[in-house]
DNA sequence: TAATAATCGAGACGGTACGTCACGTCTTTTT
DNA sequence: AAAAAGACGTGACGTACCGTCTCGATTATTA
């Protein structure tokens, strides 16, 4: 959650009732943490973070929407998320790094993105504070990377950078979700080799340059 | 969940009394399954399938171990998985066949999947399920077409197969789970092609001539 | 209640500060009287009259002390409550006028007034200004009417005048708020003559002749 | 109430299902009447019967309409009211006998009846339970004793003995539930005594006997 | 005329009860 | 012996009202 959407900051609207507590706020993000941590999503209740955080249901019906909300500003309340995109003008040096580094925070924080983006599934609330508030916005720095790269001759020009995103950070969430194989650099580094050199033999096929590829596995 | 517990297949128990448990576990799944496609993974609980099933709870939990796994084995009565991987000889033909297919399936059953995946997250049983009964089994399959197909010489010798699945299948699953882009026969079209032929430009994996053409999408 | 809280008329205090304002007061007990007539007590809220009368709860906390009291005062200014006690000469002849226009008072407002009386039994701010401002001064009145009639020798000297009371409008009461009969002229009609003329058969009072005539009602 | 009505003792329904505990229903009541006695009436929640009992809200949800009605129930569970009516033969001597039981009563339990009076005005299901287990039956009781006094000639045949019940116990109630008098056994006595005798003067307006009563107060 | 000060609106907040729902365990009776 | 029927405890849900507490705007006195 942001500095411009639900808790205005003090004393920016006009009206005339008294003011939004800012350490009520403050309060129910940290049970609503310490919750998460503990108990993963199924524990963030409106119930047990009230009585955590020594504040009325009420206040927690006004201010969220649902559990999962509450918990996913929690999360993001945590970690205040940098994971930027470098860009040191080598697009795969670039991804590796960032995808290094992703898999790294699946890794330690799997089981609490996993019940995040569970929970949304059947939370329409969470989903849209998700949607919007998280994936639309790392979607984006991702894309605009990429047309960095690719307007660099880095990519081909025809390629739809937006599947790039896909099979890249989409195939770790694929790992995430429907557990399988271990989300490690090796991982990622394979996603990253396929997709750029391609899986199929040089050659005929095709008119892909000579480019062979190194060894994958 | 065990081979033995769950669904027993027909006339798997000895019991004396011949019990008539076969049409008890008809009725349940139609239950669940009714449940499942009016109120979503949400509305399918033990109390209601009991009442609507005409069954007792107990039964349930002698059998289920829990709503999510109900659900799951419910919607695999319902679409008993044709799904199977075409092999034509041609790789890039039976992936795209494959992929449509999917893609259909994730736009008109997508939002049950996505329930179901979603619960997982939260239901070890389930997650348990899911795994066993759905993940391995389709990775394996699309893992073993793939086999042949890099036998046959149509994939890279060095290539990974299960992060190829994390590519294809996976990217769909992420725009199914966290959704920002559409689900189309285009998008695993393009997945597909990105796949094959990578996305870095021809020629020499160096600096690409001046010439670059218009960026895509 | 005081005679110098609730509603002071207008100019008492001294006070420096902004003086009350009378059409708030005004707003609020009708805000507070339609909801008494259209919900009953319970709909009597704070809340809900602060907002029907587009006052804020504050106010309302300083000049009323319980929503009871509120919607008793309401009551009261809604009816101006004459019913005043007329005085022909003739006590019979008076009490029947009053007790008719009690029963048809309390068979068109019997609901409100049970509402009020069955409050009080637990709001000790709406059972002081019941007692001060209703049922001491109604007491009163009908005693010193009875008096009057004492005097004129239409009611034996020896008789308990308070008592009376309990015996007329009291089984009214009581016929209100444990309801089993209904409250029509007949039954005031009848607590007249009962109390007038004594259940007891004529004669001396000892044991009566065996002629029992059959019994009435 | 009763042990017919609401708990039905057990093995009545042939039901299949498991049996209503009974020690459930002593440890509800229980809690009941502890707290009706300790803060009235408006102490007996639901929420806080549930937490003292034991037990879970679902199952007083189940059994009891309200918490008015379950206050009611533990109530006479309570005081398993004997309160029964005398028949000495003489009736003016049986009235005195109850009035000063009742009188007892409501100056000892005044505060629980009035609540329970009370609340009822706003609870239709602890009003019905008030009137059909507790008013009707009542004043059943008194006016068959009136009618048998009645009979032998100890009350005028004309008498609606109905109208009796009001003005001997509805008076005690009036002066219970709108408080301004107290309730002894010398008001008792003067309900008794004007009733009999009725309080005209003797003399020309209408027949009565001679007999002239002692002064009353 | 301007400062003063009480009054009032709006509304956030903690607290407590309400009534509902599903879960999971247990018991009783029927088949 | 299995199954139905269902009672029960647990605990979260979402709503309502109460009573207290700020803010900021209003307005009638008093300086």
């Amino acid at each position: 959650m942001d500095q411009a959407d639900l808790p205005p900051s003090p004393a920016l609207k006009p009206g005339r009732g008294r003011r939004r507590a800012e350490d009520v706020r403050r309060a129910v993000l940290a049970a609503a943490a310490e919750l998460l941590l503990s108990d993963g999503i199924p524990g963030v209740t409106f119930a047990k973070v009230a009585a955590l955080a020594g504040v009325s249901k009420m206040t927690l019906y006004k201010w969220w929407s649902s559990p999962g909300s509450l918990a996913f500003e929690a999360y993001f309340h945590l970690f205040a998320e940098t994971l930027a995109f470098p860009d040191t003008g080598d697009i795969r040096r670039d991804l590796t790094t960032q995808l290094h580094a992703f898999a790294g925070l699946l890794r330690h924080n799997g089981a609490v993105i996993a019940g995040i983006v569970g929970a949304a599934q059947s939370d329409p609330d969470l989903a849209a504070a998700l949607s919007e508030q998280y994936v639309r916005k790392r979607r984006q720095i991702a894309v605009e990377r990429l047309a960095t790269a690719r307007q660099a001759g880095q990519i081909r020009p025809d390629v739809d950078l937006e599947t790039i995103v896909d099979q890249l950070w989409g195939a770790c969430y694929h790992r995430l979700l429907l557990p399988a194989e271990p989300i490690d650099t090796g991982f990622t580094d394979r996603l990253i080799a396929n997709l750029f050199a391609g899986i199929a033999p040089p050659g005929p096929p095709g008119p892909p340059g000579p480019g062979a590829s190194p060894p994958a596995r």
